[in-house]
DNA sequence: CGAAACCTTCAGGAATTCCTCAGGTTTTGG
DNA sequence: CCAAAACCTGAGGAATTCCTGAAGGTTTCG
């Protein structure tokens, strides 16, 4: 697997200060290093000096049109990827022409996760971020896919099922207890009696446990954990 | 595959600024080196002492008459791709019957989607863009020929099959969800009910997955796939 | 204008998945 | 060693999700 040893950087370029604060901390959430402008000269300028992998870009910005942003980093040959942000309505047309390729955009208002998402989506494409895989011995469960192999063969699972390993998966090395599990892959707290945790773990060995060291292991009175093979 | 070292050069010759920048901005996304020009003798000028691999050329220039930049050109021995830009209604005739061999036209307003896709056909046909395809298993998705052939075999498809097919394929390995497909096949966000998305899927399959190993997955829950078959 | 091609909705049926229940097995603590 | 507690697992009906054909509406093209 590759190791990515630096996280991405990506640049965010909005004349809102809430827009840039809104944005740069959900990217930061997750894992990426984010720096933000507010305005297309200092932009352009920082895209050539620094490393950038990705640019978060308004179209409407002070000085300089965000596409004619784009357009000169082109000319200068940057060719990363640029999710553009427009107000709905306005650039809608304009915006739909000017994508595809390499480039996506998004209109405002918009939903922080899919954003995320949706960078996440173009460094993956350009390489600059690894796979979302977890993988734990011989079962990996791949999310772009979201599938999951055991020794190479590809396993079906359930959504349910699914959710679950993904969680145990993500937990390895640490308990992950009845309550965690009810509350993260089912959306109800209770703490009422319910066999469901228990009937899913059982479908879950019988598609994923290969027999000799057990993947899940019970801890009494507790929940759950996966745990690195030695 | 074959490695294009260099950018295809477009010249843009426009008189209208807007015009110069929208199909400016378009290409060059799109990763092809663009100059513009405002008039038809300037234009004549540059074709003749730059390397110049297509032409986008308005009809209507302040000075020379686009048709006519087009015969000096030939006559030189210039045998470029030149994409006309006409106003609606008025030149139309005028336009096909004065075009010959490799060009082609557009009406204002046009989509800059389209335009750019025509650019990119012309540069193909030239060879000096390389060719697009997408293949997974025994089909094969030609995006010049606007072509879909299974086992070699020519496959007829509707435009909207055709755009399902090309997202699912240019995600290879990558769930798409319903809602990306809606949005990206269709263009329209909504959440609503619609069987709409399964009922081009079963179309699609009908025509394209043949028989013993599916090429769409279905991913319960989540929305449909296309991996590479082992 | 008329025909053909295409898009969309709808609805019945098929397939899959969920979840409860009930009986069995293992572990714990005294 | 025994009983209680905790956990495992299979079965089956309910619920959800998906498939697909048919029918009606729209667009395109000659």
């Amino acid at each position: 697997m590759l190791l990515v040893v630096s996280r991405p950087k990506v640049l965010v370029v909005d004349d809102e200060e809430n827009i840039r604060f809104l944005v740069g901390s959900a990217l930061t959430v997750h894992e990426l290093e984010v720096t933000a402008i507010d305005n297309g000269a200092d932009a352009l300028h920082h895209v050539r000096t620094e490393s950038v992998d990705a640019l978060v870009l308004d179209i409407n910005l002070p000085d300089i049109d965000g596409f004619e942003v784009v357009r000169r980093l082109r000319a200068s040959g940057w060719m990363g990827p640029v999710l553009f942000l427009s107000a709905r309505g306005t650039t809608e047309d304009r915006v739909r022409g000017l994508m595809m390729g390499g480039d996506d955009y998004v209109t405002k208002p918009f939903a922080l996760e899919e954003l995320v998402a949706r960078v996440q989506v173009a460094l993956r494409r350009t390489g600059k971020l690894e796979r979302r895989e977890l993988q734990v011995g011989d079962v990996v469960l791949d999310d772009d896919a979201h599938e999951v192999r055991v020794a190479g063969e590809p396993v079906h699972l359930t959504p349910t099922e699914y959710k679950l390993l993904r969680l145990l998966l993500s937990n390895v090395g640490r308990v992950v207890t009845r309550a965690q599990i009810l509350d993260s892959v089912w959306e109800y707290h209770f703490d009422g009696e319910s066999a469901i945790v228990e009937t899913f773990i059982s479908q879950l060995r019988r598609k994923v446990d290969n027999g000799e060291e057990e993947l899940i292991r019970t801890v009494r009175g507790v929940g759950y954990s996966v745990r690195e093979p030695r």
